[in-house]
RNA sequence: CGGGGUUUGGCGCAGUUGGUAGCGCGCGCGGUUUGGGACCGCGAGGCCAACAGUUCGAGUCUGUUAACCCCGACCA
């Protein structure tokens, strides 16, 4: 393609209210436009990165059998209501529209009904199974808070495949070999000594753990927490963890009760006390979907993880007491919640960072009131068991290997999860086996955000100058300049410009009447992999240099421009 | 959804104590230039987020709304 026949431009700066890296330069460069917050369009360069990402993603999806379709974006509410999904309460990003009638219909945020009942019309039998099903299309998510450029969007580009099994072990054998595939996308987009398979929450798709990738990336919004030394990766959210002991040599005071009126918090308590926030005790209050009420305890440094709470009591729906219930059952405000002086009907979860501690604080469940130089045993009974309900933070240990966690940013640039027969029992979906009898299918999705990579992408692959795409996904191989309008010189660049197309090279040629600083600027920019450059100066060779390279550029001939591009 | 901030040509910004808008980049034309975003001259382009108010007069003051950004909460 020739530049001057590109529509876009580029520009030196970035919107000053654009403070991700990567939409910034991509911004910069011309590759995407912001509609709005958390909606960009694609331009010409931007869809070729785009199109040439969804194409490696396809032929692994292919590899391991998947079969693509496209499914729609608007959505009937039936099928979301046969699995409780439709609901506001329950999934609360949905974007939603109305027919002219009335009729709500959603924008797709996901897609495990629609295609759970396409299969179902056409899968009856185990001769038909298994199945694996994909799509890239755009997804609409009424995110509370767009953010990172494109790699937190509303409406976004992803690959979702859906997997329909004939058993539990059937299963288990198609997500190992989706999990594998996804291996393979990653090191095809130069990712792959960064990104990492981590045990996470299910989320709202299913009850069991997922498996997500994660990238390290500065940018990212999710902490993860890594054993050391294994391939053991964790999200914050599931990470299991002991809090680091508290070296203490105190004799057990006596129990003193404070009044700390209007003090909320444990930074407030810390500051009033005069006490560390590992010496005090956050107990929360939670009232399960069968009304019992629930004071779950852990260290003041860390905060009650609802996840890990929940599958402590064995219960799915969890929430925050509302303070009238606290009202009623403790007689005090929230803030004044403790250990001590629970009523009878409060169960008591307690985290095992709470153990081991000599004279430290809780609440006194009266309001404005906390204890401090409170003892196991004497003023507190100890329960029979102590848990691990916290979210880990930076410095706890894994518990079955005894080590320190290190601690790193990462963007989620793919989830698989195991979906059991959720969906396509709520859907009416099963088949017949070789014997007749009526089974279960077992399914899975897997997803893969294909404009969040590209936004991961730019983020990693950039510097001062601009981007520096991997060859894999870079919009064209090769940027050609020719500088000055020497007849001479054109006559050239168009030469080598048509020798390189023939042999399937993709040049970007910058035939405009430019000066030499703002097309060397914009190949830069562009993060174009290599960028050749005719000049009076070259005679009849070509200068090649890959982007980023420090070493000097090197003068080849046509003969080992090809290799160079071929082989490096 | 809570807290904070922003909104003036395509982009980045300035607009004093209220007196109907300027600069740089970019863009067009002419000329001189041509290996890291050149220089000179001429020129086009904005009713100042929207609405309502105060005032003889509002980009500047008041109110409401919206959009956008950041932090947090949330996140399949």
């Amino acid at each position: 393609m020739k530049r001057s026949q590109l529509f876009t431009r580029t520009s030196k700066t970035a919107p000053a209210d654009e403070t991700s890296r990567n939409a910034a330069l991509l911004i910069r460069a011309g590759f995407i436009h912001k509609e709005m917050a958390g909606v960009y369009t694609y331009l010409p360069l931007g869809l070729r990165v785009l199109e040439n990402i969804k194409q490696i993603v396809r032929e692994e999806m292919n590899a391991v059998g998947g079969q693509e379709v496209m499914m729609t974006a608007l959505q009937p509410q039936e099928l979301f209501q046969k699995t409780n999904r439709w609901d506001d309460a329950v999934v609360d990003n949905w974007f939603k529209t109305k027919l002219k009638n009335g009729t709500e219909l959603g924008l797709g945020l996901t897609h495990e009904e629609p295609i759970t009942n396409i299969l179902l019309e056409n899968v009856s039998s185990y001769k038909n199974l298994p199945v694996l099903v994909y799509q890239i299309q755009n997804k609409f998510r009424n995110e509370k808070r767009a953010k990172s450029g494109l790699m937190r969007g509303r409406e976004f580009v992803m690959k979702d495949m859906y997997s329909f099994a004939k058993s539990q072990a059937n299963h288990d054998e198609i997500y190992e070999k989706v999990a594998a595939a996804y291996t393979k996308v990653y090191a095809r987009l130069g990712l792959g000594n960064t990104t990492f398979r981590t045990k996470a929450d299910g989320g709202y798709f299913t009850e069991k753990n997922s498996d997500e990738y994660q990238t390290l990336c500065e940018a990212g919004e999710d902490t993860l927490f890594h054993v050391p030394g294994t391939d053991l990766w964790y999200n914050e959210e599931i990470a299991p963890a002991l809090a680091p002991k508290i070296e203490q040599s105190e004799t057990e005071k006596p129990l003193e009760v404070k009044k700390t009126d209007g003090a909320v918090g444990v930074a407030a308590l810390v500051k009033l006390l005069g006490i560390p926030a590992e010496m005090t005790t956050k107990t929360m209050i939670y009232q399960t979907n069968s009304g019992e009420i629930i004071a779950a305890a852990t260290r003041g440094d860390h905060d009650i993880n609802e996840p890990k709470l929940r599958k402590v009591l064995g219960v799915e729906g969890l929430k925050l007491a509302d303070k009238s219930i606290i009202q009623t059952v403790f007689g005090a405000d929230t803030g004044c919640a403790g250990l001590i002086n629970l009523p009878d009907n409060v169960r008591v979860i307690i985290d095992e960072s709470c153990m081991d501690r000599v004279n430290f604080e809780t609440g006194n469940n009266k309001t404005g009131e906390h204890v401090i130089n409170v003892n196991w045993g004497r003023d507190v009974a100890i329960p029979e068991q102590f848990y691990d309900i916290k979210t880990a933070i930076p410095g706890d240990i894994h518990p079955e290997s005894g080590l320190v966690y290190e601690v790193h940013k990462g963007s989620e640039v793919g989830n698989i999860f195991p979906l059991e027969s959720k969906y396509s029992d709520a859907l009416g979906m099963f088949y017949l086996d070789a014997n007749g009898q009526q089974q279960p299918v077992i399914m899975g999705c897997y997803g893969i955000g294909i404009s969040r990579l590209m936004g991961v992408l730019a983020e990693k692959f950039s510097d001062d100058a601009g981007l520096n795409w991997p060859k894999a996904i870079a919009p064209f191989q090769v940027y050609l300049i020719n500088i000055g309008d020497d007849e001479s010189v054109i006559k050239r660049a168009e030469t080598l410009y048509n020798q390189l197309q023939d042999k399937g090279i993709e040049v970007l040629w910058d035939d405009r009447d430019a000066r030499p600083g703002e097309k060397l600027a914009d190949a830069d920019l562009f993060g174009i992999p290599y960028r050749v450059v005719i000049s009076p100066k070259t005679g009849e060779l070509s200068e090649v240099k890959r982007r980023g390279d420090k070493a000097e550029a090197s003068l080849l001939t046509i003969d080992a421009l090809f290799d160079s591009i071929y082989h490096n």
